[in-house]
DNA sequence: CCCAGGGTTGTTACCGCGAACACTGGCCTC
DNA sequence: GAGGCCAGTGTTCGCGGTAACAACCCTGGG
């Protein structure tokens, strides 16, 4: 059985077979197998029939190059992406591609090494190359986000996580919402105050949530501790743990990321530092392996695949030629595990 | 400034510029243009010049659509991939989109939910239709690789961890060499058994550890305990972990990945096993957290980036017409941390 | 009985590009 | 000085599809 490749008996004349091939077979003008094969304009019954059978006795395909070029749409949206592995990055791209292949859009991801604004101008240029109707870019870069300033305007373009002053229109998981929820949890706990392990400076996201744990804090007339900054390594998040293993008033952390959090986890472990008992820490992101650190992991959870869904649907909109939202932001959630439990 | 964008003055007459319209503000031939943009055939100087700088003037992109219908080549790949943020997966994606980004190709994914053999084969018809020039098929599973079987063999295809008998080209970590270290490295511990948690029946790589693991022990003649068996996820491990701590000879596992193995040892932790002073534990993927797993993990590195590089090297020979190795096997690596560390 | 009109089918004209081939001049060779 | 070669350029054609319109058949109403 030739489950469904539908490389059946026909012949096999060294190239696929083209709307002519099938129409010459059904002895019909190629315009009709064209009705047929898209559903458009009326069709008797009985020619259907003889085009269909042709149709399938050439394993007929339809040539979307072919397609393209005279109606002008691709049917492909391009996606610019970090080529790690974080978990955030790569959710959002299954959710984009699930959402984009209902929709019946293909995509074609471009992926960036370091997302500087010349990298991302090139990879939105090699989309555009291949005429996709669309492009999301994911970068949660202040680089990123600055060089959509200067992006090019006459193609559909969404940007997902780009902080608070996108140039462009943007989808993203709040924050600063999740940052607040993390710290005042923390502070509801009785802590007199929230320790930060940051993430790099030059991503926006890890802006947002710095800037909300210290508005937080303020609010609260907390004084905010110095921060300690990572690159959302688990290995920085080691390196941060060591480095606040010194200090003698910590009782509470809330780490910008999962990784890191389990590097800091780690440090503290070895410096004798137990959790919840001595120190309280709550994580970003919510990894599935969140649940299972030593102790879990109290963190907030970011819906990626809300957030494909959502950057698809903004991008059909602007295809579409409707107005879309300039902003659109996920609310995050709160996850209570043991690591900030009882002491 | 515009960036690289391309966005200059020229008009703006609502659709992009053809090879035509350069042609005419350059006075030459639409053919000059082309052999300018493509560097084919010679051309003055002062030709090239004034192409160029028409070329900028409109901002001309070359239509791909166009290009793929005369030529033939679309100069895109496809990828049929799982929609999960598997480590091992999501790495290799980018190992082949960056060594086919470099060749000049575009990549063009299609992910799917469950890779049963209809789901695959609809992915490879999808990406027929798009009329790639070539196919990765990144799904180690047994029904994933079974469907390949009837796969189509008019379109270069390859599989990337197919398991022993992959009816099409394949490449992959040699997972037998993997987890015969991970096992005689337990054994020169001087352990009496291994015991094994395993991952899910219907994929490939689990099967391959799993036989090397049972080989590996036959050959020492060691008795096997009966197996373990999870789902990758760290909420199989940890109820793997559970099962162990009741075993009382339970003095070393080897467990199929990271993230099962991290559901371990946290299952250990609650039950009062010391890692590594009373079981001794061994990961396979080496995923960026293992190292800072409590304790460090001992694992099995794979190098996703080199399968990446070596799939798109095979599909590039097909395409080539050249006629490709069959099998390709990347030899995995043995990473020894604190969690087979001295008791 | 003729004509209007809708359902069905065919014809033609491109879409933007590259392959193949034709053409133009020098310049070199014998 | 005629022929050959080659760098440089142009013309023509067709890739496989869709849009627009033309042409045909059949039916029903006047």
């Amino acid at each position: 059985m030739l489950r469904g490749f539908g490389l059946t008996s026909g012949s096999l004349p060294g190239r696929q077979a083209s709307l002519t091939d099938v129409a010459v077979l059904a002895g019909v003008s190629h315009m009709t197998v064209s009705r047929v094969v898209n559903k458009t304009g009326p069709v008797s019954a009985a020619t259907r029939a003889k085009v269909l059978a042709a149709v399938e006795k050439l394993s007929y395909r339809p040539n979307s190059a072919a397609r393209a070029l005279v109606t002008g749409k691709s049917g492909i949206l391009g996606v610019v992406t970090l080529d790690s592995t974080l978990y955030g990055p790569a959710s959002t791209l299954y959710g984009i591609e699930h959402a984009a292949r209902e929709a019946g859009y293909s995509v074609t991801i471009t992926s960036v090494g370091t997302p500087n604004s010349s990298a991302i101008a090139e990879a939105i240029e090699t989309l555009r190359r291949l005429a996709v109707e669309g492009i999301v870019v994911i970068a949660p870069h202040a680089a990123a986000s600055k060089s959509l300033e200067g992006a090019p305007l006459d193609i559909p373009l969404v940007a997902v996580g780009g902080g608070q002053e996108a140039p462009v229109p943007m989808i993203a998981v709040d924050q600063a919402d999740g940052a607040r929820r993390a710290t005042e949890h923390l502070l509801a706990l009785g802590h007199k105050t929230v320790w930060h392990v940051a993430g790099p400076v030059d991503w926006l996201e890890a802006q947002d949530r710095e800037t909300a744990w210290r508005q937080t804090l303020k609010r609260h007339r907390v004084r905010a501790p110095r921060i300690i900054r990572g690159d959302w390594s688990s290995r920085s998040g080691y390196a941060a743990g060591q480095a606040l293993a010194r200090e003698k008033d910590l009782t509470a952390v809330f780490v910008a990321n999962d990784q890191m959090a389990l590097g800091l986890l780690r440090a503290f472990t070895e410096a004798g530092i137990a959790v919840p008992k001595d120190v309280h820490v709550v994580g970003f992101d919510d990894i599935p392996e969140a649940a299972y650190f030593s102790p879990p992991l109290t963190t907030v959870r970011q819906d990626f695949i809300e957030v494909g869904r959502r950057t698809f649907r903004q991008l059909a909109e602007q295809i579409d030629g409707r107005e879309p939202a300039a902003r659109d932001l996920v609310p995050a959630e709160l996850i209570v595990r043991e690591s900030t439990g009882p002491r």
